[in-house]
DNA sequence: TCTTGACTTCGAGCATGCTCTAAATCCTAG
DNA sequence: CTAGGATTTAGAGCATGCTCGAAGTCAAGA
């Protein structure tokens, strides 16, 4: 008991790494994915390879594209990431624009929440109408276009 | 005083109708999108023409258009909207479907919103470490990759 | 009337982000 | 050793949502 499996690097991951069908399944993307991602500089480390020629995904190498899966989740298009990653694999010197970088989209995500909530609050209101007129039993008058000047239908 | 424009049925729209470039200006979209949204079915009334065969925007237009754009500004795909639009202009009978459709949508946006604001926050924890790293003036161990089972570097 | 400039339709083109195919190679179980 | 599945590359293809171009029509002022 108590053991150190020595073979291994992390929670389940082989010294030698993982295939990259287990990396698409650790990861949440497909491997055409994984190697779309690398092709267009996304990948910020140098996934090492067998002596075939096959990748072999490290702990390093899932961290990072799973950097890459949220900040694409909140919306920054691939070229901004791959912005991010030159400045990362840049190295040393460049902090501030990261930090830019990343404040700048975290601007733009929270405008884009707001606004989305905003609208949202559209969707309710004619949930809230229809839930409303069906159960009053007149839901004819949804959208039957109005006279003039009056209130829109909804 | 208190006298009425009868030659206009709302806040600026005269009687003959908007130009589509008056339209796109006031409802944000361009006016080959409006043609677009036309030619694809979202659009559920009736959009006027001159004589000549000119588009004439009213009220219910811009009014159904602006619904359209806060449909789509919650991400709802077009196929979805002309779907809603489909069932607008089937007329009565179709309430719950209508409901259905907005409630499954509310359902996904607020889906999406809750995963944005999580991934939200590894940026917003990056960027407190990029702050708090560049004020000590040690950014440079800024995701260099790190020996091995250690923490991820930042 | 003539000249612009706005508008029309139809269809092509474009940006984004994957997603898939083909043909070759690798690797592992039997 | 061999069969068969996984992986490789380069490149094509696809879904979405616009966006633009061409060629022709319309309309309003000089």
């Amino acid at each position: 008991m108590l053991e150190v499996k020595t073979t291994e690097s992390a929670p389940g991951i082989p010294a030698e790494g993982l295939s990259i069908a287990e990396a698409a399944r650790r990861t949440g993307v497909s491997a055409h994915t994984l190697r779309y991602y690398e092709r267009v500089g996304l990948v910020v480390t140098t996934v090492g390879r067998t002596a075939g020629g096959r990748r072999r995904y490290h702990r390093l190498d899932l961290e990072w594209i799973k950097v890459c899966t949220k900040l694409r989740a909140t919306g920054m298009p691939i070229r901004t990431i791959r912005r991010y990653a030159d400045l990362v694999s840049a190295g040393r010197g460049n902090e501030q624009e990261r930090l830019d970088l990343l404040e700048s989209h975290r601007a733009e995500v929270r405008a884009r929440l707001a606004e989305v909530r905003r609208n949202l609050e559209l969707i309710d209101h004619k949930i809230d109408v229809y839930r409303g007129r069906l159960a009053a039993g007149d839901a004819d008058r949804l959208w039957a276009p109005t006279p003039d000047p009056g209130p829109a239908p909804e």
